[in-house]
DNA sequence: CCAATTAAAGCTAAAGTTAAGGTTAGGGCA
DNA sequence: TGCCCTAACCTTAACTTTAGCTTTAATTGG
């Protein structure tokens, strides 16, 4: 999962993508409200965190701006305790949640990780298809009550399509969600890990493959 | 179908390139003003993408001369935020939608569809003909609810045939649509898939052949 | 005028070729 | 040491070609 981080002040903004990566998301990191708005157009990410009070272009202007463009991936807004009153016009932005600082790094990423799961259809974190269960706040899987031992690359490569379910998921949009952006195109890690995480959830013929366009993650056996 | 690129920054013009290529697009690309001008006279293009800022050629003069020269084909202008007020130009010179930079490949994409789609006279991307309908947007057929397996290839040609249907469709039209132009000119693939698609969308008889001069989709039994 | 003839156009099954995807083993890095 | 990545190789599906067959329509001799 991608995330975009724009906070103006380094050292929290370090902090956060820190932290983020070691969660195992991918992160972009912008200092300003432009270069936020640069980054949010530009990039596939699945959310943001975005400071209200930013240089350049304001945090409820940067939200406008996105949500203008036809951005709607979920944004989790940081206000300071003695600004409260601006979370109002952060969620009324288009924001979707709001922390005020300080915060706990655990709470935060609770809070995306709810967001994201959301904003793909899930009320609950645990996401079950065919026996098969992903519990998204403990990273972890189960087959009819089995724990299932996934790397953590498996794991979110597996999370990326049961939250994507019944969609067809390119290897591109894969790779941009789950890379660095200089991510070698003609690489085939992903046919890998596609092949383990299929070896591992075997009997279940889960992931199908829709050559030329990509992966479907489908309890159904039917085409589409 | 056929998109011609006219754009000079290299970097992006080959991303676009590589990108509707994958799509399954056929690209022409231009690097100036003058050499999309030729692409867009002499080429047979479904839709073209067309920056602002060109050398030798403006991109408002390219377009305003493509529409004196009575090529009707639907154009997408690109603009960079800094210089929106661009657009209108754009739009006045004959443009019909525009995308300002930064943008998502997948949002030009949708956009260029949904261009290509109603230039040929259909307002939704679902295209319904005596029980077949065809998703545009997600690439795939179905017959009275369920799902028909297409190859790439077959579901570009019925796409192609359904977008103009009615109207008789020479098998040069279809190959200079769907090839690159060193297409072999007396191969007969085309008549294979269009055997293979007849089968698969048995026992419906929409594909007619109008001998000597090519293909008509068509629900009516008529000739014509 | 009608049937037989024939050439052009189109169709299709099957074989050949290419490219996308899958598998496996091994190397490198934390 | 375990995990990720690369690279080489393998498999399979998609696409193309071939070659022979069928249909159509025009031509011609009865």
């Amino acid at each position: 999962m991608r995330i975009l981080v724009v906070e103006d002040e380094a050292n929290l903004r370090e902090q956060l993508a820190a932290h983020l990566r070691g969660e195992g998301y991918v992160v972009d990191v912008a200092v300003d409200g432009e270069e936020g708005l640069y980054c949010g157009s530009e990039y596939p990410v699945d959310a943001a965190v975005i400071d209200l009070g930013l240089p350049k272009l304001d945090g409820v202007d940067l939200i406008k701006s996105l949500r203008t463009a036809k951005r709607e991936f979920p944004i989790l807004v940081l206000t300071a305790r003695s600004h409260w009153q601006d979370k109002v016009g952060g969620l009324d932005a288009g924001a979707d949640d709001y922390l005020t600082k300080p915060f706990q790094m655990e709470e935060l990423v609770a809070r995306l990780n709810a967001l994201i799961r959301r904003s793909a259809g899930h009320a609950t974190p645990v996401i079950v298809c065919a026996g098969l269960s992903l519990d998204t706040s403990r990273k972890f899987a189960t087959f009819q009550g089995n724990a299932i031992e996934l790397t953590a690359f498996e794991y979110k490569v597996l999370e990326y399509l049961m939250l994507n379910q019944e969609r067809i998921v390119s290897k591109t949009e894969l790779t941009e969600h789950l890379y660095e952006q200089d991510f070698d195109r003609d690489s085939n890690v992903l046919e890998v890990f596609v092949g383990r995480l299929r070896k591992k959830i075997a009997p279940l013929n889960l992931i199908k493959t829709i050559r030329g366009q990509g992966y479907r993650f489908s309890a159904a056996n039917n085409d589409a």
